[in-house]
This record gives C-alpha cells, structure tokens and sequence, in this order.
DNA sequence: GATTGATCATAC
DNA sequence: GTATGATCAATC
C-alpha cells in the first residue's frame, strides 16, 4: 500500500506586526517535531544536510512571503525574519549570516542604501534552544525578539560595513578574513571554495571567492538580552 | 572550546 | 547560476 505524502502547510501571511509577534510568541516552548507535524512536513534525517531545514519551516508556520526573494521575508510588514541557535543560557551559538555581497560594486555602494542596513532595519529573531546534543526533532523555540538597530549599533554596523566593504572596493576582497569587523565579519558564501565570483583589484579586476556579511554572536547576544 | 573557513539543501 | 535558508567541521 502506498498513498500521496499530505501537502505540506503554509500559514497565511500575518496583516500586522501584532499578529506577527502573537505567533511567533505561540511558537515559544514548541519543539521542532510538533511544529513539523502540525504542518505536515517530514524532518530530514541527516542533521549535516538539513541546515536550513528549521528556519524554512519557521517560515511556514509564521507565514512568510515565499517568493519574497531579495524583499523582507513579511514583504507587507516589511519585517526580516532569522532564526537563530541558542544554548541553554540563550546565548548564540553561531554567528547569523545576513546578506550575500555584490563584490563586483563595492566601491561605489553607499551605507545608507546598502543591502545590509534594509536586511537589518526591522528582524524578528526567533531563538531554537538546542541542549547538548539535542537532537534536531527535540529543540524548542524560545522567546522572540523584534529588533530594530538602535543608534549606537546602527553605528557600529556601519562602521564596519564601511571598513569592510572599503577594502572590497579597493581590492582587497581576497585577502579579508572572518577576524576583521567588530560586530560584522565577512566569511565565503558559496557551494564550495572552488566558486568565484567577480571583484575589483589594484589593478583593475579579479576572480575571488564570493564573499557575505554575518553578524558576530557577541552582538547578537546583546539585541536578544536588551530586547 | 570558540572561531573561521567551508559547505549543504531548496527554489527559481 | 542566483538567490534563499543557515550549520558543519577544520583549525586556532
């Protein structure tokens, strides 16, 4: 005997930022398993290979935009959505990545109408408490965070922001390294290290590894304590 | 043990 | 291939 798998649930997208935070604080407690029952969605197996598999079901159940592409996953809120992994304490346990960077530009992009400052300008944060070990199905949602950068982390950010992306710019993009940045850092975004992408050099252009901006866990402790 | 550099899945 | 969603695992 064999039958169709059930459809795999999408919530409809909430009208308000209220609504929004209801849910997402509905979701506080709840361990990935029954989330993923209740949407009728199977959990992979391999944890190696399902590493986006909680924030796109939380995407389900909060109802997000799927074809939000480049836009905030609330489209109509405009509000980010992130899911980030906590210990016990509720302290980060990886830094969060946030946007891809179009290398190619970066001398002559602006903060102001970057990606990253729209990326960061209003995110609800959902935390995903894994114990010890925890096995994936088992980890619990904590408590959300709507965030939106205050005066002196909007500073900071751009302040790296401008460093970081100065020297991309400039030709150095393929020599930067996760130790630069004070709340941000630029890591390789790509399938593998053989992927290259297009970037200025001292002279003229390069072929380099394709880089994004991450958000380094000592802040994002601070926007889920002070929040 | 924390961090950096590398990688994995899916949609279009 | 480009974008989304991140976590894995080698290295320090």
């Amino acid at each position: 005997m064999s039958r169709m798998p059930c459809e795999e649930i999408r919530m409809p997208t909430p009208q308000s930022i209220e609504e929004l935070c209801v849910r997402a604080q509905a979701l506080q407690g709840r361990m990935v398993c029954e989330v993923a029952q209740f949407l009728h969605v199977a959990i992979p197996k391999e944890p190696r290979r399902s590493k986006g598999f909680i924030g796109q079901l939380v995407e389900r159940i909060l109802g997000s935009d799927p074809a939000a592409g480049d836009r905030p996953d609330f489209t109509g809120l405009g509000v980010e959505l992130k899911t980030i992994p906590v210990n016990t304490h509720g302290i980060p346990k990886e830094s969060t990545f946030c946007c891809s960077i179009d290398m190619n530009t970066a001398d002559t992009e602006k903060w102001e109408t970057s990606r990253l400052r729209k990326r960061l300008a209003c995110v609800l944060w959902v935390p995903i408490e894994s114990a010890l070990l925890a096995p994936m199905p088992a980890r619990r949602f904590g408590v959300p965070v709507l965030w939106s950068p205050s005066l002196a982390q909007e500073a900071c950010l751009r302040s790296d922001w401008e460093y970081l992306m100065g020297a991309i710019g400039a030709g150095y993009g393929g020599v930067l390294s996760a130790r630069e940045g004070e709340a941000l850092q630029v890591r390789p975004k790509a399938a593998n290290r053989l992927v290259r992408t297009v970037a200025p050099a001292q002279d003229g252009a390069m072929q380099t590894l394709p880089l994004g901006f991450y958000l380094r866990a000592v802040f994002t402790e601070k926007i889920l304590k002070d929040t």
